[in-house]
DNA sequence: TCTGGGGTCCTAGGACCC
DNA sequence: TCTGGGGTCCTAGGACCC
């Protein structure tokens, strides 16, 4: 007899309601009741409260009417980080092709480890067993040939379950489901294909690539037509580096006053910096994005000639940007909701580099500007080294009175640098 | 209840170079 | 002189992911 090579073997595994289970494994008293972690807005709930239709990014006061014995739970964001790590972990110890796509979840290719391991319903049970066991959380894996039909799998397998697609059985599998659960496929799109009638991923794989195209775009409706028809070549990546980093804020609705405006950027530099300081990176392209009270928004970037990772320095060119914006006779006079620092374009810089200031008032004296923000840097983040973030920083009282979600939560979405 | 925060990728137009 | 085509980089906006 001869065997036949089934392909890759990919499983994602991806933890249940990850916030509030945790809070349910800390606190005994918690399970079994509909819980969310968050306040104004809910960031995550118990699948006891989602029954009520409660969902995460709902404001609390929504998700109060849908279930009035709703509990709010304070978040223990370290735990949640740390737990994470541990589930990560024990799916390591089946395989170093580890990509990690956010704090809860990850695909594993076990292709290479089916030998030690057994196939994949055992590799699948056996890390949920345990994560279960050994950390006390509920986990789902799907497991399938391709990373699009294993996620998808673990989305069917929810809550606390494990789904395999066999090879043969894969249009099957798919062809039924609504496009929605599809990989690249939100709320806009979703509605295109629903003005065409089509509203699963069986239909969708009738369209010809032409109405795709047209429809769509031709890198989206190339990928999805491939997808849709079951053609995912993706592989497995263990996770690089980011090509990005930034931080927001969102204070209501606030005139730009220029105090106001200096603050919030300060502080998002100061964040932004701050990271790529610590990683020894630095960044040529500062890109601002200001959201106006109506949820507009718009974007502006400076692309410079040497990479940035001061904080004053960030700070100057974000805020030259946003008065560049704001001063455009149709953007004068808006109130403004959020602002938002990224810096792109990522090179490693081995050691710090001074940075000189802009528009030095006296040229001269641009090395010495130079020289004192880098001090200031240093020793920032030399402070901040032995006693944590929030030993020192920028004066956020101003900005500590909006924010409405904890440093703690920030971090956890942060990738590696 | 008008929507938190950190990211990725794609599109389209323009500048510039060969 | 006019003309074309291709590649790369930058900017701005938008959809989507968790």
């Amino acid at each position: 007899m001869i065997e036949v090579d089934p392909g890759p073997t990919i499983l994602h595994a991806d933890l249940d309601a990850f916030y509030a289970s945790v809070e349910q494994l800390l606190h005994p008293e918690l399970r079994g009741k509909p819980i969310a972690v968050g306040g104004g807005v809910v960031l995550a709930c118990s699948y006891e409260a989602k029954r009520y239709g409660v969902s995460s990014g709902m404001s609390g006061n929504k998700a109060k009417q849908l279930c009035p014995n709703l509990q709010f739970v304070g978040g223990h964001f370290k735990e949640y980080q740390r737990l994470g790590d541990e589930v990560m972990a024990v799916l390591h110890d089946f395989t170093p092709m580890v990509q990690r796509i956010s704090i809860d979840e990850a695909f594993i290719d076990v292709t290479g480890s089916v030998h030690l391991f057994g196939p994949p319903e055992v590799i699948g049970a056996r890390i949920r067993e345990r994560v279960r066991t050994d950390i006390g959380l509920p986990i789902s894996v799907g497991a399938a040939r391709t990373k699009h039909l294993a996620k998808i799998a673990s989305q069917v397998a929810k809550p606390d379950g494990l789904v395999v697609v066999q090879p043969h059985l894969e249009t099957e599998f798919l062809h039924p489901l609504p496009v929605g659960l599809m990989w690249g496929i939100g709320p806009v799109t979703q509605a295109k294909l629903a003005e065409r009638g089509v509203h699963t991923i069986g239909q969708l794989a009738e369209v010809s690539p032409e109405v795709l195209h047209s429809l769509l775009g031709k890198a989206l409706g190339g990928k999805v037509g491939a997808l849709a028809n079951n053609d995912d070549r993706r592989k497995v990546r263990p996770n690089g580096r980011a090509g990005s980093v930034g931080a927001q804020s969102a204070f209501g609705r606030r005139d730009p006053e220029p105090e106001f405006v200096r603050q919030v950027l300060g502080h998002l530099a100061d964040r932004v910096a701050g990271r790529l300081r610590a990683k020894l990176r630095a960044g040529r392209t500062v890109t601002v994005r200001i959201r106006f009270a109506g949820m507009k928004a718009i974007t502006r970037s400076h692309t410079g000639r040497l990479p940035v990772n001061s904080t004053l320095t960030l700070t100057e060119i974000a805020e030259r940007l946003v008065w560049g914006a704001l001063s455009q006779p149709s953007e004068e006079r808006v109130q403004i909701s959020l602002l938002a620092i990224s810096v792109s374009n990522l090179v490693d810089q081995a050691s710090l580099q001074l940075e000189l200031p802009l528009e030095p008032d006296n040229p001269e004296s641009a090395g010495d500007v130079a020289a004192a923000r880098f001090a200031i840097d240093h020793s920032v983040d030399e402070v901040r080294r032995r006693f944590g973030r929030s030993a020192v920083g920028y004066a956020s009282v101003t900005l500590s009175e909006h924010t409405s979600v904890p440093e703690e939560f920030r971090e956890l979405a942060e990738h590696e640098l």
